[in-house]
DNA sequence: CCAAAATTTAAACAATTGTTTAATTTTTTC
DNA sequence: GAAAAAATTAAACAATTGTTTAAATTTTGG
């Protein structure tokens, strides 16, 4: 009688399993896996706690589920830029743009990926299919091209990977803290965030490319 | 026959209060409100769960509690670096040492405070008590004057304060994804932890401070 | 030393947790 | 349209949650 979300029966309604999947995304991220109960998911589905069990089997392999999709979203944003053929600089420039436009429209992930991470509620390693992706662009090659070339500080690519997330996400993770300290508004938080872009554009790009125009 | 932790008498007993605080502080800050339960706390104390109400009245009041004293602890670092009587630049360079030493020590803290922000842990707004202590050490008009000499490039005081926290605050709240992200080892991400620390400081006091050797 | 106060404990509390069972309703299939 | 399958529900489950009660123990003060 029972199923459990195998893929044979795609015919079938997906409409409810989706719904669920939405809520649990909702609450979920919010709340994070220990802030909420299946029942918090279920009332915001509208519907029955076993009905999350019987698509999903349990609370943790929703979770899992969920935490897998705001992973894939996560590193997306970079793929996308990564894979294009600018030039090294543009993509750095295009990469903080576009995450910067990514996590306006979902600013609670970074939030949600780094303590979920933080308090192993995933316990698997990082998927290389997460992975593989990015390295498939031959941005690490790009790098180290440019390095040799000399056209980038001798730094290293994990270094410049902490410096582009520290910068990108916790603007995003702090909004809360910013608020507080500063005493201002969520609209001014915005102001900030918009001007911070662009420092941090001009920042990075200025520190990692050595320019040749120097007289 | 019951008390509530008043101040009366603070000649009694002090070593229990103290060590369910300590309990309490080790498993709030490594698995966050929502993530343990009081028997956790107790069973770290290795007594009695009632004797957490009885000392403290609740696992709320206990949390705020044990989150005042983090922010206390978040802040305080700043403000010793802030009341001396450096230069400004003396000041960044030395906020960004010692806040890296400060979390070195603390590696949970950014997580644990902006987490508990995010969810909403603690409703009351930054007390005044955390916020005046820094802004008395003249820091702001330190900045402002500075800036109106020339010496510092035009930005406001809230993207810096935004640019010191995302680097020196992420980095520590980052390990797990870093590590994953990489395929690196702890003792790895504390050797880029010091590099990083290094870049920082470079990156953000040659993009602050105007240098006027310009020839 | 002894009563009073403070501390600590074990046990129970009602509520909530994730999950399962079994019955019911809806959909599919022939 | 009837039998079979799938989806949904209500109800119950045992375990765990934060808190309280009342009794037991320890410490204090005269």
């Amino acid at each position: 009688m029972r199923r459990a979300s195998q893929s044979v029966d795609m015919k079938r309604d997906q409409s409810t399993e989706e719904k669920i999947k939405a809520a649990a995304k909702k609450v979920f991220m919010t709340k994070g896996f220990d802030g909420c109960s299946v029942r918090d998911i279920a009332k915001e589905v509208g519907s029955n706690v076993a009905l999350l069990n019987y698509y999903f089997r349990s609370k943790e392999k929703l979770f899992e589920l969920i935490f897998e999709g705001a992973m894939s979203d996560f590193l997306q944003s970079m793929i996308a830029v990564f894979s294009s053929d600018l030039t090294l600089k543009e993509k750095v420039e295009q990469l903080i743009d576009k995450e910067f436009s990514f996590f306006l429209e979902h600013p609670e992930l970074p939030m949600f990926i780094l303590q979920s991470l933080h308090q192993n509620k995933t316990d698997a390693p990082m998927p290389s299919h997460f992975l593989e992706p990015i390295a498939n662009t031959g941005i690490f090659e790009q790098f180290e091209k440019a390095k040799a070339q000399g056209e980038v500080r001798d730094i290293s690519i994990r270094n410049v990977t902490l410096l582009l997330m520290s910068n990108v996400h916790y603007p995003f993770m702090s909004k809360k803290l910013t608020m507080q300290f500063h005493g201002i508004t969520a609209k001014d938080f915005d102001e900030d965030l918009k001007k911070h872009k662009e420092i941090v554009k001009e920042l990075i790009t200025n520190y990692l490319f050595i320019s040749n125009t120097k007289a």
